[in-house]
DNA sequence: TATGACATGTAATCTGTTACATGATTAG
DNA sequence: CTAATCATGTAACAGATTACATGTCATA
């Protein structure tokens, strides 16, 4: 019930974790590597985090002594931890979910195949799908009622976040055909 | 130099009190009314930035006495306020700025019109576009050296990164030529 | 008379940022 | 021998979230 709730950044962690186990400085590696820059690299960030996650048992550490460098700990998903990961995938869309940006829904959806299978993607995407739907319709109201009284940069900001939801929402089906023409395929082959 | 920096919820604060001054429960009013929902509404977050901004010297508030219901202090951008605007507009987009997200830029370009004029704002959109054009091209360079480890899930999360950025560029056409169109008018008739 | 809108604020808590500290190993 | 990379951590601070506290006025 009362679980403390955890950070957008934990669930990236445990996200990257599940299917393969890393220390700390291997997760700041990728971070700062790769385009999941949005997230921080730094070890004040990343290392309290992970003592967090593992005083919640959703990951436990192993300290690797005498491997040539300085000790380094490895962590790996527990059974808890990766029920929880499940549990954060399958949550419904809400609008306050598209409202606070699309950055977490995509870390979701970019876990949910390894973490909890195909199916869970599908289902996410048809719930994204959903709330984009109602999202779109009320930033279109809202830009009807309100464009002619704006600056042109204001217009067309506004604009941009109208049309790029409208594109986030095309994407949503194109995701959902690329699912289903992957179903397909496996029904000729099994 | 070592002036403290300013959270983007102050901007955002000092971008929508520079046209018309405002009280804080305006302000909650307006983020959680309109789509300006990605900042919070939360009086713990307002008052608190408004002080801020006044402590700096960037809005002065003056208390409504009397005016029928409780004091309410009215908030309004100083001269260093709009110069502090102003600057924050006018910096050029950085890669990081771009890998943050797109909603500070929105609210710098949103602002821009009114706050430093059509010439700042079509700056401000050359600006990011050459920083987009980057910024695409290393997602698809990324994109296309891991595409094929990744589950579809993952992989169609990343296309929707690169694609929603290749549309973000595309709408920067659109909005400088949207400028330029609007340029000629005002030609033909001064 | 009780609810809801108006209106402002504070306190506890959590998280992230920045900067620093430590220390081993490898490459130049 | 020095710099870079590997590797982990802490401390100070700033800012946001949540919840609470206070108080007025209108209306149902």
């Amino acid at each position: 019930m009362g679980q403390p709730k955890i950070p957008s950044l934990g669930y990236a962690l445990l996200g990257l974790l599940q299917p393969k186990p890393a220390s700390g400085y291997d997760l700041r590696k990728i971070f700062s590597s790769t385009s999941m820059k949005t997230y921080s690299d730094s070890p004040g960030a990343i290392y309290p985090a992970l003592s967090r996650l593992e005083q919640l048992g959703l990951v436990r550490g192993t300290i690797q002594e005498g491997a040539g460098l300085r000790r380094r700990q490895v962590f790996r998903v527990t059974a808890k931890g990766l029920a929880e990961l499940k549990k954060w995938i399958a949550k419904p869309i809400t609008p306050q979910d598209l409202t606070r940006g699309d950055k977490e829904i995509m870390l979701r959806f970019a876990f949910s195949e390894t973490a909890a299978g195909a199916a869970a993607s599908v289902e996410l995407l048809m719930s994204l799908q959903t709330a984009l739907k109602a999202h779109v319709a009320s930033l279109q109201k809202e830009y009807e009622a309100s464009h002619r009284f704006m600056p042109t940069s204001g217009r067309l900001a506004f604009e941009s976040g109208v049309r790029g939801a409208e594109y986030f929402l095309q994407w949503t089906e194109y995701a959902l055909a690329t699912y289903e023409k992957e179903a397909r395929k496996k029904g000729r082959v099994s």
